[in-house]
DNA sequence: TGTTCGCTTTGACGTGGATCAACCCAATGC
DNA sequence: GCATTGGGTTGATCCACGTCAAAGCGAACA
C-alpha cells in the first residue's frame, strides 16, 4: 500500500489539533472531499432524537463512531426495567468486530450524525492496520474503566450523589469538548431527559426530579428552566458525588 | 526475529487443546522448559487467600493472567463502602498495557497462581506482534460485556435476582472450566465469602445471607455447608435470576 | 386564547433492603 | 475440656427510594 487509504488514515490517526473532537478517527470535519469515492465503505447516517439506531439481537453490519450528539446503549429486562449500560458522546465507538449481532439497544438522546464503515472491509483492515486494533484497545479500555466507575455508582451510591456525579461527568465531558479552562465555574446543558437520566442511574424519574430540586435548593447546582445548570462550585459538586477528590485527580 | 520468544508464543496462540483452561495465554501446564531463561520477562506469583496482590494507585510494573484462583477488583469509596468491579478467573487479564498505577485493589479470592510480565517488554512485545493487540482486543471487549450484564444487575435487579444471578454465573463459569455438559443438574462450591458476594452484588452481607436462605427455603438452591451448592434446575435458576432466556441463550 | 402533548415536579404512602444487635457454629489453639 | 475467632444466620427496626396519583408548565398548534 504506497499511500494509506481514508479509512485507514482516519481511524489510524490520534489527535486532530484544529476541531473541537479529539479523535480524526470519528471527526467529520477533518474530511477531504475525496470522501464520495468510499461511499461504498464509509458512510454517514443521521438519526433524530429518540430514534432507535439499532435493536438488541438485530443484524449488524457496520461499526461506527458518533461523529455528533448523544446516543445510549441500553439493556431491557423482560418486564420492561431498563438499564442503561453506555452513553456514546462524541468520538465514541459502537459495534464490535468479530460480532454480527447487535448485543444492546442503541437510541438517539439527542439528534446524532454516525460515521459507519461496513463490518467486513473494517475488519480486513484491522488486520492489515495493527495500529487500528492497538486505539481500538485503548478506546475499549477506557470505557471498561468508565463502566468500573459506573458499576461503583449503581452499587453503592445514594440517589443525591448519583445526581452530582452524573452531572459532575457531563459537566466534565462538555468542558473537554469545548477545550474550555476547567474553572470552577461551569454551565452547560443536560443532553438527557429526566427519564434517561433515571435509566442511567438505576433510579426511578421521580427520585431524579426530587434529588435535583434538592440539589438545586442546597446550592449545588443553578437551574436555568429545565436543562440548563451551572456550577459555582465544581468542588462542592464532587465532595456531593462521594468521589475521591485527591486534589481533584481521580486516580 | 527468526523464532517467536515464549511470550509470543504465549500470549498470541488461541486455544490449548490439551488443557482445562481455554487460553495458552495463561495456561501454566502449556509451559516448555525454556522457562526460566525468561525468568526477567515472564515469571509466577502465587497469594494466598485474602492477601493483597496490589492497592489501587500502586507502581505497577507488570501485567499478569491468572492462572489458577479466583481474585477480585474493588473500589472502595473514602467512607469505607466498597464495590466489586471485576472477578477475575483462571485467563483473566489484570493491568492495563501504557498505564503505570493500579486503578482498583486487586484481592486474591482464593489462593491464587498468577503468570506475570514486565510491562515494557510486554508492550514492546505489543508493537511488534499484532495479534497480541488483537487478542487483547477480543478479551477486553469481554470483560465489557460482562461489565454490562454487572450493570443492569447493579441498577435494576432486586437481591433476590442478584443472588440468583450470581450463582448462575458462578455456576457456568464453573462449568466452563470444568468442560462438564451443561446438564439439568450442577453442583459446585462458592468461591466467595457472604461478604464478596455482597461487594459484588452492591449489597450488605445480611441481605445475602437472608437470599440465599431465601432460595434454599424455595427449593431452588440446595445447600451442603455454607458453600457447597446444587442447583436441581438451572432454567428455574435463571427464572430467579430474571435473565431473558430464548433457549438459555443470552443475546 | 384555549387545547393538547411531553416532560417535569410534587405529594402521600408503602416497602425492600440497610442497620444494629444478638446469636450460631465449626475450626483452631491451649 | 474451654476460650477464641471468623464466618454465617436471624430478628427487630428504620428510612431511602419506589409507587401511585395529581398537578404544573412550556411548546406547538388551531
Amino acid at each position: 500500500m504506497p499511500k494509506p487509504s481514508l479509512i485507514e488514515d482516519n481511524l489510524a490517526s490520534q489527535d486532530c489539533a484544529d476541531c473541537p473532537i479529539r479523535h480524526r478517527a470519528v471527526c467529520a470535519r477533518c474530511e477531504s472531499d475525496e470522501m464520495e469515492a468510499l461511499e461504498e465503505v464509509k458512510y454517514y447516517r443521521t438519526f433524530q432524537a429518540g430514534q432507535t439506531v439499532i435493536w438488541s439481537g438485530d443484524r449488524m453490519d457496520f461499526v461506527a463512531s458518533v461523529v455528533t450528539g448523544i446516543a445510549s446503549l441500553t439493556q431491557t429486562m423482560e418486564d420492561g426495567r431498563r438499564q442503561m449500560v453506555g452513553l456514546l458522546l462524541p468520538s465514541d465507538f459502537i459495534g464490535r468486530p468479530g460480532r454480527q449481532t447487535a448485543a444492546y439497544d442503541v437510541t438517539a438522546i439527542s439528534d446524532v450524525v454516525m460515521c459507519c464503515f461496513r463490518r467486513k472491509p473494517f475488519e480486513e483492515m484491522m488486520v492489515r492496520t495493527p495500529r487500528i486494533a492497538q486505539r481500538l484497545l485503548e478506546m475499549t479500555l477506557d470505557e471498561l474503566d468508565a463502566a468500573r466507575e459506573w458499576m461503583l455508582l449503581l452499587g453503592r451510591k445514594t440517589a443525591r450523589e448519583k445526581i452530582a456525579s452524573l452531572i459532575a461527568i457531563i459537566g466534565r465531558r462538555d468542558a473537554e469538548l469545548r477545550l474550555r479552562s476547567t474553572g470552577n465555574d461551569l454551565t452547560f446543558d443536560l443532553p438527557l431527559t429526566r427519564e434517561a437520566m433515571a435509566d442511567y442511574l438505576g433510579l426511578t424519574l421521580e427520585t431524579v426530579s426530587r434529588q435535583i430540586s434538592a440539589l438545586k435548593r442546597d446550592g449545588v447546582i443553578i437551574l436555568e428552566g429545565k436543562r440548563h445548570v451551572t456550577v459555582p462550585d465544581f468542588d462542592r459538586l464532587l465532595e456531593e458525588a462521594g468521589d475521591d477528590t485527591d486534589g481533584g485527580l481521580l486516580v
